[in-house]
DNA sequence: CCTTGCACTGAGCAAGCGCTTAGGGCTTCC
DNA sequence: GGAAGCCCTAAGCGCTTGCTCAGTGCAAGG
């Protein structure tokens, strides 16, 4: 319809990799419908149907329909803390850090907000295992974060009473994006990048 | 097990009203299940089981599944608009009432986090009908705390130059308490309100 | 031309789902 | 004491679910 999102040519270029043909069309399909309905609410019939083959090729690349979300989850989360991370050990001042940090992971978030969704709003559908392993990237995250705050604290820079409230914070205004976040709004998830970072840089009472 | 929350004695109280008493019990019951796994993984044999009785029973107080849900949207949407809408209206500096806006809406989010969950995230899995009459109550919370900043911005105490954008990091900032709060950790609604009043002038703006 | 191996399908199974129905006790009125 | 009305249960209906399995088509190797 001539309506298409923005961002098209970057959505869905994190399963690029995954293989055969027939797998990363599953798994596509599965975190549209995932993102779409909730993960409980979607059936592996709707996930095949959509990847264009019968229900029962499903089981043929994927044990479960669990698995299939582990798999959506462990990717989504990697690429999620590789850029935190990457942010985190850059060269600049505490301040570009985390504006980079919250710039790049905001536009990760919006580009990819229904992977992101699935990742942010899904992990309690794992299994226990999977869940476990979940938990601990999540935990990467939130100390690359952390870190650069008490960077910025350390050297002066920012003003912050209470340094893991506000890790927390900050990390909840990013992650949260993926459940608002609509592709054909106004906000690109440039603008979305650039506000959020101006506002977490007032959060730290960093001056500007 | 002597490790109960602290802010138990306000937790539920929001359904004292509903009555008879079994139809109460079912609403508490079904808060609490769909908070821990979700509308569509809850049956409606795991909500009467809670509430004490058969699975037959639940269809004498709710007509559906979705109606339960529906009730508790209702009144959760409610609250949290009036929350929202009393600050609004109060007669205190744009600074005050935001401030004021922010605790008491983060306090109710984290002191009753379970019907919040729900209120928050289960939304998708309303009817269409319902799903519209929840959309209006939700677009009333925004414009409740885009008048406040702009408010402030007009008397010149606040320096924002995006309000729409502002307003809704705002309000994404304090849902998502309701995603990460765990009544067993060390903060408190008090704790969480004050650090976040804190947080949100600061994004604003406004001098301290 | 035949065999092997693999992606895939059609049909369907056991289990669990939301919800209904027939009927039983209890209280409340005359 | 009997009728009426309400709250509740046991049983189960029709359907959908995640998943399985015997068998098919097809490309690769000899």
């Amino acid at each position: 319809m001539g309506t298409e999102a923005h961002e098209d040519h970057e959505a869905g270029q994190e399963w690029a990799d995954v293989s055969p043909d027939a797998a990363r069309r599953l798994v596509r399909a599965a975190v549209e419908a995932f993102a779409e309905r909730g993960y409980h609410a979607t059936t592996t019939r709707d996930i095949a149907g959509r990847a264009g083959m019968s229900p029962a090729a499903l089981y043929i690349h994927y044990k479960t329909k669990e698995e299939l979300l582990y798999q959506i989850s462990g990717v989504g989360h990697r690429l999620a803390l590789g850029i935190l991370e990457q942010a985190a050990a850059g060269d600049g001042t505490p301040a570009e850090r985390l504006a980079d940090a919250v710039r790049s992971f905001v536009h990760w978030q919006a580009t990819h907000h229904t992977t992101a969704r699935v990742v942010q709003y899904e992990l309690g559908a794992l299994g226990e295992e999977h869940y476990a392993e979940v938990l601990a990237m999540r935990r990467g995250t939130d100390s690359a974060v952390r870190s650069i705050i008490q960077d910025g604290v350390d050297a002066g820079d920012f003003d912050v009473p209470d340094v893991a409230g506000t890790t927390l914070a900050v990390l909840s205004l990013c992650i949260d994006v993926a459940r608002w976040f609509n592709p054909n709004g106004r906000r690109t998830p440039e603008t979305i990048g650039e506000l959020y970072a101006d506002l977490v840089l007032r959060m730290v009472g960093a001056v500007r």
